[in-house]
DNA sequence: TCCACAAAGTTTGATACCGAACTATAATTA
DNA sequence: TAATTATAGTTCGGTATCAAACTTTGTGGA
């Protein structure tokens, strides 16, 4: 424990913490909802507007091919709506539809309990506290990749 | 982005952290090993001795299925090796070989640059400063868990 | 002693991801 | 203009993970 290296301690806290936070919220979360799909409704919600796979991809850091496979998904769900580009014929736009608000509300209220009691239990302050620190090590790896960038992303 | 309550916050970069900070490893450790599976091998390195199935589970707070297709994983490759409990009939017992010591030891080195760029970019200081919080966060989502308790873990 | 319940492992069916290979279309450049 | 390169999406194969169902073996109590 104590003789890994310090961010090798930070990683293994984070992976843990992803990892539990992820089934405590897919388990409040409406129609089957992965947090994967929720974030891409609550993104439009968040923002508007349409926006194609790629940018999709981009925004949430993950492959294409990862986003077209969630998309699919939603879409499946009819919580999305997918059409050809006009403007390009490589391109396809994405929006939220209806039911894709209303269940993006649904999911919010679903799991506004489990962030309040989170927010009470280790406190608002200390997340604020430390999400600067976390957005600093997201940027760092962030660039450490690039170059080493694969095709997508 | 701001208009997403702070525990949202935290766990979205999180997430996306856990997942720049895995396929970095992942692209650096030999041998096709994966996160999971070093973990393990490192487990065994750091503390010794044999473990059962049940005990890593715990230990690394993933399923009994999930521990099951790792040591798997492992035991193809002949970096721990896998017998029957002599004291209990349900019961296995697993122990790392010595190729999985050689295969741990050069994981190490082959992420010890990383590790060490990463301390330097994003500062050892402001990761040791966040450990402790994400300890407590770790500790709250498990706490949080506790009567929702699944079969395993 | 028997039976109900607990614990150890495995298997199955989903989803999320990655990397790599591939198709189609656009943009650049020679 | 033709050829090259870049971008958008999809598909495939592989790993991790969970939840749930199932088998086998222990344990504890009536």
């Amino acid at each position: 424990m104590t003789d890994d290296p310090v961010a090798f301690r930070v990683m293994n806290e984070i992976g843990i913490i992803d990892q539990l936070a992820r089934t405590a919220f897919e388990r409040a979360l409406p129609d089957g909802l992965t947090v994967a799909q929720f974030s891409v409704l609550n993104h439009f919600m968040r923002l508007g507007g349409e926006r194609t796979p790629a940018e999709l991809a981009r925004s949430f850091q993950v492959t294409k091919g990862t986003m077209t496979s969630t998309l699919q998904r939603l879409e499946a769900k009819r919580l999305i709506e997918v059409r050809a580009d006009p403007a390009d014929g490589r391109g396809k736009r994405v929006a939220i539809t209806d039911k894709g608000r209303a269940v993006r509300n649904a999911s919010v209220s679903a799991i506004a309990p489990f962030l309040e009691r989170m927010e009470t239990g280790v406190s608002a302050v200390a997340l604020s506290a430390i999400l600067p620190e976390l957005r600093r090590i997201r940027a760092y790896l962030d660039g450490e990749r690039d170059g080493r960038r694969p095709q997508d992303i």
